[in-house]
DNA sequence: CCGTGGATCTCGTGA
DNA sequence: TCACGAGGTCCACGG
């Protein structure tokens, strides 16, 4: 662990005080479990009594408190954010300041259960799959994936109502606009997609409108029928492979690339 | 700490596996600091190669992993997940499944530096003031903060658009409605606002058109102007003032209620 | 249950 | 730097 590490359970406050001065200056990540009160106040601002929390300080100068329950930190500080200690009376106080919109965040702490830093080290790339981006992607690489014969003609074609994702011909050689989501169509994108396909046909063009997603909510679909919407769904899987199959060849295009690992 | 807590540094995975499982189903709040990878598949898929990271598992089964710099964690799953152990090879899988997307993130455990559980106590009420709604409160008590004279006829009125804030009467005995923001007005929200005006105006009403909020965007002021919009500065502490003056004088009236406290 | 809008949203991207 | 749009957004509230 050669220093790269401090665990402590049920430090006084002074203890906990020496112990994350340290921290913060050596930057490592911070865990600080204990009976705190709270106070924010910046764009909006809080208060939040006495009670046992996790308190997470990162190496970057974020911080998120969490309370026993619920998936959203109850108050946090993003990246960048400043802070100083102080030993008040019988609190150990944690404050931190941010300055791109003048926010402090202040954290009393009257008893600790456990403080723990760490230097972490992780340098892995994150990597995300079907994104929207991807999901073009994919589309593009395979426009069978939206209709069978399918043959684009544009991507993201700029239209004074917005950018449609796709224009093109279909099987039988009509002209077709279509929309793309990859999550649940709702209301909202329908009316979206129809304003598309009425920018079209306002300037006379005959034109087949098609909403292309994973589903589509009810509500949705009806109002797609009456619009003369066509609903394709789209099967993220097949979408998924067509994309791998496209990383896999040009990857190996680039095969030289792929060996380069980081120096650190 | 009667039972209450848990601590371990440098568990064997065999022994994490053994705190882990009752851990779990005794409900405590869960650290692991650790060697990860996971797998994340649901209504996106992501891949995070090895690292060292801070896994938080909730009461209510929500789970955080949080990598050492980034506000957001990097992997999670909302309250309400399932989770089970394995032991694998060399790994320690905990793996959670949420039932409503069908979603499941795998986490692989190499190496776990710290394990801590803890039963957390926290029944405080988290305060949160100016909000949008408390915005639209301080209006209602006050809405010379909109602006001297102002007369309001309805609230949070249903349109075909959307809902329109306030409608009412200007000091010059003016039909005007009113959208509240309460942070900077931007082009979509001056698009919004236009909407609820076109709508009554296509009714035959002469209308003048508010938006209040604390800022606008240089864009979103050109395109209000554009369409007749008025924008209203609206001073946040004034209302966060006219709202507190509100809550005091509430709090007087219904001082029996203020003395409750739950039998938990 | 779906649908809508807000958030101390955060975070990227582009002008 | 500002403005705008996306997010595995999450979350609360309405119908």
């Amino acid at each position: 662990m050669k220093e790269r590490s401090v665990y402590k359970l049920q430090p006084t406050l002074e203890e906990a005080y020496n112990l994350l001065e340290e921290d913060l200056s050596k930057k490592r990540f911070i865990i600080v479990v204990g009976l705190c009160r709270v106070e924010y106040a910046g764009r909006a601002s809080s208060k939040l009594d006495w009670g046992e929390r996790v308190l997470l300080i990162k190496q970057d100068g974020s911080l998120l408190l969490h309370r026993p329950k619920g998936f959203e930190a109850v108050n946090w500080q993003p990246p960048g954010s400043i802070f100083t200690l102080k030993q008040e009376d019988e609190y150990l106080l944690i404050k931190s300041y941010r300055k791109e919109y003048r926010e402090t965040l202040n954290i009393a702490f009257k008893e600790i259960m456990l403080l723990a830093s760490i230097k972490l080290e992780d340098e892995a790339e994150f990597e995300m799959h079907l994104s929207e981006d991807e999901m073009y992607e994919s589309i593009t690489l395979n426009p069978d994936l939206l209709e069978p014969g399918f043959r684009i003609l544009s991507q993201q074609r700029r239209l004074d109502a917005g950018v449609v994702d796709f224009t093109g011909y279909d099987s039988l050689g009509r002209y077709t606009i279509i929309e793309v989501k990859r999550k649940t169509v709702d209301v909202k994108a329908v009316k979206q997609a129809y304003k598309y396909l009425t920018e079209f046909r306002s300037k006379g063009a005959s034109v087949r409108g098609i909403i292309a997603a994973p589903a589509i909510t009810t509500e949705a679909s009806r109002l797609a029928a009456s619009l003369e919407l066509e609903f394709k769904k789209v099967d993220l899987s097949r979408c998924r492979i067509a994309y791998k199959r496209h990383m896999k060849n040009s990857l190996l295009g680039a095969a030289d690339e792929s060996n380069h690992k980081p120096n650190l």
